[in-house]
DNA sequence: GCCAACGTTGGC
DNA sequence: GCCAACGTTGGC
């Protein structure tokens, strides 16, 4: 096997990390917390899952980050405890998640679950958008709408010892 | 509630 | 395949 194989492979198999937006309205910290596991249901946009559906793996580290609220930023930690499955709420004629054209054999929506790691102090999107090390990640970048962005190794080491 | 930015839809 | 209209996100 050359050198560039055998790194390629090694890169693939590491952990990841990503910043999951959550209206806490909805699922807050506290809600995972009290539950343990949730699946990350809702998910309508092509680009988040593929996130989900090609590149998260079981153990990956998440940002849970609080959005459309009164204090916008991460409030805790979890990890990726599922790999991507159908959101059963796309066929549900009662959620607001249903998605009329999504057919049962060919389901348009997945899913991963995610699991509490721990609560953080409330780091805010102010504080993230002050920090130099922070300026190139994804989620703060302008015109950014994702609910599910990458998070950089040096970046997420950095909000760790933030957030310790 | 406003609005900028972006994604999706659907007529052509 | 273009693109205008419309819908959604999400900070403020």
């Amino acid at each position: 096997m050359s050198s560039d194989t055998r790194s390629t492979k090694e890169a693939s198999a590491q952990r990841q990390y990503w910043l999951m937006k959550s209206e806490p309205d909805e699922a807050s910290i506290d809600h995972l917390k009290a539950a343990g596991t949730l699946p990350w249901t809702g998910v309508r946009n092509y680009q988040a899952r593929n996130f989900m559906r090609d590149q998260m793996r079981l153990g990956d580290g998440v940002l849970f980050y609080h959005s459309s609220c009164p204090e916008p930023g991460i409030a805790g930690l979890a990890e990726v405890s599922s790999a991507a499955y159908p959101d059963a709420t796309q066929f549900d004629a009662t959620s607001p998640y249903h998605d009329p054209k999504s057919k049962p054999e060919a389901p348009r929506w997945l899913h991963v679950d995610v699991r509490f790691v721990r609560k953080t102090r409330l780091l805010s999107l102010a504080d993230m958008k002050r920090d130099p090390a922070l300026t190139e990640m994804r989620t703060l970048q302008p015109g950014n709408r994702l609910s599910i962005t990458p998070v950089s190794p040096q970046e997420w080491a950095h909000l760790l010892q933030l957030l310790a």
